[in-house]
RNA sequence: GGGAGCAUAGCUCAGCUGGGAGAGCAUCUGCCUUACAAGCAGAGGGUCACAGGUUCGAGCCCUGUUGUUCCCACCA
């Protein structure tokens, strides 16, 4: 049968045919084989709710390269994917489509609600895994999991209650992040901070036995309804009187004391500061310190409590504009400034978040920390590249208590349960409890999980822990964990330290961490700014060959890069480019084509470009070792377009012109470095690369096969250096002739004066095609007549031309090139002229030199003989 | 207030452990050469931010400066 591909390169045609038939053959299953060894990734696992970003894109492409690379080289590859609850996310999601239904979460109950979240889940929670699959994602499916099943339920339970009994998580009333939007605790690392302008109001508070006022400032006048006291430095003297006197506070009317406390600085403000413990985590310090009463004045929406008759209900922002009115009313307002400061928000729904005193449980850090940094201080886990290790270290050495409760329903509910009679706590994995000592049913925490504290087992609940089973003891720990820089406080720090815990081991050897997708214009793609790119319009119009081999194409660890459509053209016509030559060698294949190895009759060009196959597979493979998968897709875009189709190719039409053994052997070659080619790029595009092949070789599926090495038996140095010199003749040829302006139909006669004949004479056949040369002649003396004259580095070139050849502007071109060949050796003479250069440098490099300014001086001499030659 | 990244051709970016600066796009010239005009052959274009230093040799290492982006941090 003819092998034959579309004339036409159009992915839509055939990208998901492709990946319908890996999955039919289970291309991507993952098994346990005691002969191999295994390599893991387990996906970042995206939100349920998500819809796939660029970030995405970029992530899943470098995942899947380095999980195909690895899976041909021999490894039995798992690529463990899943998705993420994200539990305060699907939560708003579906409380807002209720809303719209005119229902409340309160109203349907905790039961109802989560059967709508269930359901919810099982609608679109499938749906951004459709959309991982557009990109070629090679993931066992077989093995896919959800941070919520029943499987990774287990395990949450199992490490919240022997944390839990080791006495790293507890549960107690501390000040912490609420959400007042979201009506839930977060935790630190979920509070982004950024600076907002504000007024700084300075206030003055009446001392109780009307001996005066106290000045002070704040940003925040109206949680003044709960200040219960007011603190001063102990060394500032403006103020050393007054400590231990009391003050009223204005339009509450309570009595509150001053209190000396070294937090306070005395060169800023006034140097007093209003004492607020129920809304500030200073000031809930400076309070347990001087054990002041904690006074809540905000409802869980950030409203004024129904305490203060005045204020009750209003919203926080209009209880301040309220309160300030009622202070300038009463006098005490002083001054009003404007200010800036830095105000946390909610990193889901970017509300202004509280500073809370609440019970909540805490996973205790601290312990747990030492062992994490130890683990990347050792080497165990490394990052790449190496500098986010600094980020890492500085957020588990400046950790507090990370708060794990939160209030919502969507989310594994806290196996903690309590007597309501006795108070009694008692944490179970069983699904109800009965107080030991009043033996009455007990109540369940009504709380949730901190969704990342699922996500932290991730690496080794996915593959079946707390059970010990095969797939565990063989895939774990896990390879490479590809990830943005922006979730290592959220994710990897916390992968580390419950691995770390539960296993004894570190869930991954290597932290490959990348950058984000900004748009063309280096701004954060977001849906407010509406500048998003979508991935799957990109793929419909381009195919997701082309988008992942632009995410990876300049892309180094790390570093952010921006979305620039022309840069997905560029891939699209890359893709394009090897399209058509797979379609050319097809093209002149017999019907009956059987393809077999290499030949032995290798011409110098066929063992030229094997050669340069085989130091190109030994580049990607090193390269892919190092992470650097943006050089490896240079090397190959190089390869395939300059290599293959610019110049072997070319060469290869005489040879199919001429027919016989020559083209057969030309096509041998073609095929067979065709086929090497293929496998290099596949991880890189795997569509485009499997379709070629199962049109021209077929047969079982091309991710499947041998990743290609370095050999010594397909390294031909001689034949290499060899052949340069030919492709720097003719590069030399076709300079000459564009510089002259002589088109490309006019034929001339091509002499060439070298040492090297053979050479030239076993390749003159390509310069009558690629450098329009009518006949060749090689010799080992010069031409006699007027020429254009071109000197390489191993010959020297006449193109008689007699009607174009204008001897003063020849004479001017060669001399301005000896020129250029001057300064050549003027550089070179001097470095080896050098005593330091010549004592210190490696030698290798000062024989190279040497070299080089051996061939510059005698490419000098011919020059200088073709000058005078000419003006004689 | 700490910490980090970036600064290379008109634009977007590569450049591994220091050995005479690269790619894509854009520009200019000439080509429909029977795989590809999403193409072919050529050309122009860079005191690698600035100032010092180390070295025989620096885009790369060290110090400082400027600009820019980001992360962290409770100054009310």
């Amino acid at each position: 049968m003819k092998k034959e591909l579309e004339k036409q390169y159009d992915p839509s045609a055939f990208e998901d045919r492709i990946y319908k038939y890996w999955m039919d053959n289970d291309c991507f299953k993952a098994n346990i084989d005691p002969d191999k060894k295994p390599y893991t990734i387990v996906i970042p696992p995206p939100n349920i709710t998500g819809q796939l970003h660029m970030g995405h894109a970029l992530d899943e492409t470098l995942q899947d390269i380095l999980i195909r690379w690895k899976r041909m080289s021999g490894y039995s590859a798992l690529w463990l994917p899943g998705t993420d609850h994200a539990a305060i996310a699907t939560e708003a999601k579906i409380v807002e489509a209720m809303r719209k239904e005119g229902l409340t979460k309160e109203a349907i109950g905790r039961k109802a609600f989560m059967q709508r979240a269930w359901k919810w889940k099982e609608q679109y929670g499938g749906r951004i895994v459709e959309q991982l699959k557009k990109l070629g994602s090679s993931c066992d499916w077989s093995r896919e999991r959800f941070t919520m099943d029943e499987g990774c339920n287990k395990a949450v339970k199992e490490v919240f209650i022997s944390l839990y009994e080791k006495g790293l998580i507890y549960r107690g009333e501390r000040m912490i992040n609420w959400c007042p939007h979201c009506k839930t605790s977060i935790s630190d690392a979920e509070v982004n901070y950024e600076d907002q302008a504000g007024h700084f109001w300075h206030i003055r508070y009446p001392l109780t036995d009307g001996s005066g006022f106290v000045e002070l400032a704040t940003t925040r006048p109206e949680t003044l309804l709960g200040d219960t006291a007011v603190a001063v430095n102990p060394n500032d003297d403006r103020y050393k009187d007054i400590v231990g006197k009391t003050l009223t506070l204005p339009l509450v009317g309570r009595e509150i004391p001053i209190v000396a406390d070294d937090y306070v600085e005395m060169d800023f403000g006034t140097g007093v500061v209003k004492i607020t413990p129920a809304h500030d985590p200073n000031d809930f310090e400076v309070g347990k310190r001087h054990d002041l009463p904690v006074i809540n004045v905000l409802t869980d929406d950030a409203k004024i409590v129904d305490d203060y008759p005045d204020y009750a209900g209003l919203d926080r922002y209009e209880a301040r504009k309220k309160i300030v009115d009622d202070l300038e009313k009463g006098g005490y307002l002083v001054e009003t400034e404007d200010y800036s400061h830095n105000v946390g928000t909610c990193y889901r729904c970017s509300s202004t978040v509280e500073p809370k005193v609440s019970t909540q449980w805490f996973v205790k850090m601290e312990p747990l920390a030492g062992p994490a940094i130890k683990a990347v201080k050792d080497g165990r886990t490394k990052f790449v590249p190496e500098r986010f290790e600094k980020i890492y270290f500085h957020w588990l050495e400046n950790i507090k208590d990370w708060c794990i409760s939160r209030q919502i329903w969507w989310g594994h509910q806290i196996p903690a349960f309590y007597c309501d009679d006795c108070g009694e706590t008692v944490v179970t994995k069983e699904n109800e409890a009965f107080c030991p000592k009043c033996k009455k049913k007990m109540r369940q925490d009504e709380d949730t999980l901190d969704t990342w504290f699922s996500s932290a087992l991730w690496p080794f609940s996915t593959l079946g822990w707390p059970d010990k089973t095969e797939d565990l003891e063989y895939f774990y720990p896990t390879n490479t964990l590809v990830t943005g820089y922006d979730i290592i406080p959220f994710w990897v720090m916390r992968m580390m330290f419950s691995a770390l815990e539960q296993m004894g081991e570190v869930p991954f050897d290597t932290v490959l961490i990348h950058g984000l997708v900004r748009d063309s214009q280096g701004r954060k793609m977001s849906k407010s700014l509406g500048n998003g790119i979508d991935p799957l319009e990109v793929i419909a119009q381009y195919g997701a060959d082309a988008l992942r081999f632009m995410l990876a194409t300049g892309n180094s660890p790390g570093n952010d890069m921006r979305y620039i459509d022309d840069k997905v053209k560029a891939s699209r016509n890359f893709a394009n480019k090897l399209w058509n030559a797979a379609r050319f060698i097809m093209m002149n294949l017999p019907d009956d084509y059987e393809i077999n190895d290499l030949p032995s009759n290798l011409t110098t060009e066929d063992k030229w470009i094997v050669s340069k196959i085989n130091s190109l597979a030994k580049d990607i493979n090193t390269n892919l070792e190092g992470f650097e998968i943006g050089v490896a897709v240079q090397k190959l875009y190089d390869f395939i377009w300059d290599v293959y189709c610019d110049w072997y190719i070319e060469l290869t039409k005489p040879r199919i012109l001429a027919g016989g053994e020559t083209k057969e052997t030309a096509q041998a070659v073609l095929v067979w470095v065709m086929k090497e080619m293929l496998k290099l790029l596949h991880p890189f595009m795997p569509f485009i690369t499997e379709e070629i092949w199962q049109t021209l070789v077929g047969g079982s599926p091309l991710m499947l096969e041998s990743f290609p090495i370095y050999k010594e038996s397909l390294c031909f140095e001689k034949e290499e250096k060899d052949f340069e010199k030919i492709i720097d003749a003719i590069k030399g040829i076709r300079n000459r002739r564009a510089e002259m302006n002589v088109a490309p139909g006019i034929k001339a006669k091509v002499y060439i004066e070298t040492p090297f004949a053979e050479v030239f004479k076993s390749g003159s056949m390509f310069f009558e095609r690629l450098a329009s040369a009518s006949e060749v002649e090689v010799s080992d003396t010069a031409y006699a007549a007027d020429a254009l004259t071109v000197v390489t580095d191993s010959a020297r070139i006449f193109i008689p031309l007699d009607e174009i050849v204008d001897k003063d502007k020849e004479t001017e071109r060669l001399n301005k090139e000896m020129k250029a060949v001057k300064k050549d050796i003027d550089f070179l003479s001097g470095k080896l002229s050098n005593q330091g250069f010549l004592a210190k440098a490696p030698k290798q490099l000062i024989e190279k030199e040497k070299a080089k300014l051996e061939t510059a001086m005698q490419k000098m001499a011919k020059i200088k003989e073709s000058i005078e030659k000419l003006n004689k």
